[in-house]
RNA sequence: GCGCCAGUAGCUCAGCUGGAUAGAGCAACUGCCUUCUAAGCAGUAGGCCAGGGGUUCGAAUCCCUUCUGGCGUACCA
């Protein structure tokens, strides 16, 4: 067993349910008690135990006895007997709290032992396969700290799914077509020629990209051919402006994301899926399907007859596809032709209505909506001295993410971006200056780099880390070191229900809760200088919590320093 | 208007598939470095869990409702 809360609660199950059993065989209690499920938690209060049985209380309207009264005759043949807890008894309305055992501390310094980095992998995900698609950011211009959060919390879920047990891929998805691509590559253009011509000359499409990151475009564009591009076929030339600015801003978002931590299995093209034909073979199967109508002279999906507010276009009067048609012909693809078992996008809160509906036409193209889930994440809201800052492309005013990376340490970025997707997130960028002092993630490596310098002066003395198997565990029966050792214990846990939740950010608030045991530990149970049974005990118990916060840091991206 | 998300300490947030006295960090105040890293530890103070009803042994948590804020409701993506 990995999960040593899980392998816990587990044994509190089988002891009382076999307590109870010899109880109806003894006749102190009526039978018909075997199916009912108390909750077994950890209590707030250790003087409440470590775990604490609510069965007494579930049972007591179907035995018809007090809780109470359940409870000690339950507790009367309850056996302990090598069991992972020394001692049990009752509290409260009829809480049965048990006390952890020698023998289940071992085991969890055993377990980390065994697994090395890889302490805290379970088998949840029984190898499915499941695809994060996440950042998907436009390629007309810089990614914005939008993306700064929507990156690290893909990035982050997927390492939580890949420890949880599934098979992980990661992708981005690039809209390299469509209106604003056209936009874009008009918008170079005009640029491009502005260039030569001057700016008066050259009149500038409405609602083009303003942003100076295109006029660096354009001057790219004009190094590399000078006015070759002037006296030929406009079509072509914005063809090959389009191509030449969609390259180099791919490969600027590659670069920004590595900085950040960040690489994709792949990134999928747009533009791919309507070359291909498999975005128009997508739309025939649902007008085959008798799911669509004309209007206006644009093909509509009536997504109304499927339970939506309202029906979508998929292919405009102009004949082009909509994103819509094509997310769902890209859907198609990631299920029935390249077989994923689940697919998570990561998406802003701006796209949730597209969500639902998305959902609802799934079935029409032969795919099972439960598989596919949104985590849907809240704006971030850019303030700067208390006032918002504008976050659209469009403005060339946004602050992108690598502005941010200038700034703060990717770790620090990381860290400050981990939180639950489902609330807003204000980003005051007066307070990113300070992160350094303020951010938790210092917190956590500060225990860890602690930790590496103990064990490297202890190493110099002699004194190298002993196997758990050596250890004597009456030497670290403290409050400081149960305490930690109880929290080491919970990383399994955390990645089981992050997991479920889609909720990564447990894992970097364990982490700080996890470095908080340690710092504790660490001030109140000296190592160096112990006599030899204490030192060994305390600096293998040291250096298990350095290997579990290790993990920690691995899984949310972020560096485990040696020294700080 | 309708839909989705949120409202918990001065600030940022945990806790939400019902459990015991609602927690942490920052900020404020007190202590602790001649011994393994003080980027640390120990402590004090701080709360009508937005308001109101309900469900039950028990509600921050579940249901109804009101209020406040964000986002959506394009032949944009």
């Amino acid at each position: 067993m990995t999960n040593m809360i899980a392998a816990a609660k587990q044994e509190i199950a089988t002891l009382v349910l076999s307590a109870y059993n010899k109880t109806v065989a003894g006749g102190t209690l009526p039978a018909g008690g075997e199916g009912v499920q108390g909750t077994i938690d950890i209590p707030r209060d250790e003087k409440n135990g470590d775990y604490a049985s609510a069965w007494a209380m579930a049972a007591a309207k179907l035995l018809g006895q007090p809780p109470r009264k359940i409870a000690e005759a339950v507790l009367a043949e309850l056996d302990l007997t090598d069991s992972y807890f020394s001692e049990a008894e009752i509290a409260g309305p009829g809480f049965l709290n048990f006390r952890l055992s020698e023998r289940w501390y071992r085991d969890v310094l055993q377990t980390v032992e065994t697994m090395g980095a890889d302490y805290g992998r379970i088998d949840e995900g029984q190898g499915q396969r499941v695809m994060v698609e996440f950042v998907s950011a436009n390629p007309t211009g810089a990614m914005t700290i939008g993306n700064a959060r929507g990156g690290v919390l893909g990035d982050t879920m997927a390492s939580v799914l890949d420890r949880a047990g599934y098979d992980v891929w990661r992708e981005f998805y690039v809209n390299d077509a469509g209106n604003q691509v056209e936009l874009f590559a008009l918008s170079l253009e005009a640029r491009y020629l502005q260039i030569i011509q001057g700016e008066d000359a050259v009149t500038f499409p409405e609602n083009g990209y303003h942003g100076d990151d295109l006029r660096d475009l354009a001057k790219r564009f004009y190094d590399a051919h000078g006015d070759a591009y002037v006296d030929i076929n406009p079509e072509q030339r914005r063809t090959d402006m389009r191509e030449f600015g969609l390259a180099y801003n791919i490969d600027k978002m590659k670069q920004d994301l590595a900085r950040y931590g960040i690489t994709f299995d792949q990134w999928f093209l747009e533009s791919d899926l309507h070359n291909s034909g498999y975005l128009q073979e997508t739309v025939e199967l649902l007008i085959d399907g008798g799911y669509t109508y004309e209007k206006d002279g644009a093909l509509w999906l009536n997504l109304m007859d499927m339970g939506a507010e309202k029906d979508d276009v998929l292919r405009r009067a102009n004949g082009h596809y909509t994103y819509f048609a094509a997310d769902i012909a890209y859907h198609r693809d990631k299920f029935i032709k390249r077989g994923f078992d689940r697919v998570i996008d990561v998406w802003g809160a701006d796209h949730h209505g597209h969500a639902i509906r998305f959902k609802k036409v799934l079935p029409a193209v032969g795919i099972d909506p439960e598989k596919l889930d949104f985590l849907i994440m809240q704006m971030v809201r850019l303030t700067r001295d208390g006032e918002t800052v504008r976050v659209s492309k469009r403005t060339g005013k946004s602050i992108t993410l690598a502005d941010l990376l200038d700034e703060i340490s990717c770790d620090a970025a990381r860290f400050f971006f981990s939180t639950k997707p489902d609330t807003h997130l204000e980003f005051d960028l007066g307070l990113a200056v300070r992160q350094d002092s303020e951010n938790p993630v210092y917190y956590i490596q500060y225990a860890h780099a602690r930790i590496c310098s103990l064990v490297k002066a202890l190493a110099e003395e002699g004194e190298a880390v002993q196997h758990a198997a050596e250890v004597d565990f009456s030497q670290v029966a403290g409050q400081y070191e149960r305490t930690l050792i109880k929290r080491i214990a919970r990383l399994p846990e955390e990645i089981r229900t992050a997991a479920r939740d889609y909720d990564p950010s447990k894992i970097n608030r364990f982490a700080v809760e996890l470095a908080a045991a340690f710092h504790g530990y660490y001030s109140h149970c000296r190592i160096k200088g112990e006599a030899p049974e204490v030192l060994r005990a305390r600096l293998k118990l040291a250096d298990t919590a350095r290997a579990v916060i290790a993990c920690c840091l691995n899984i949310l991206g972020v560096s485990a320093p040696e020294r700080m």
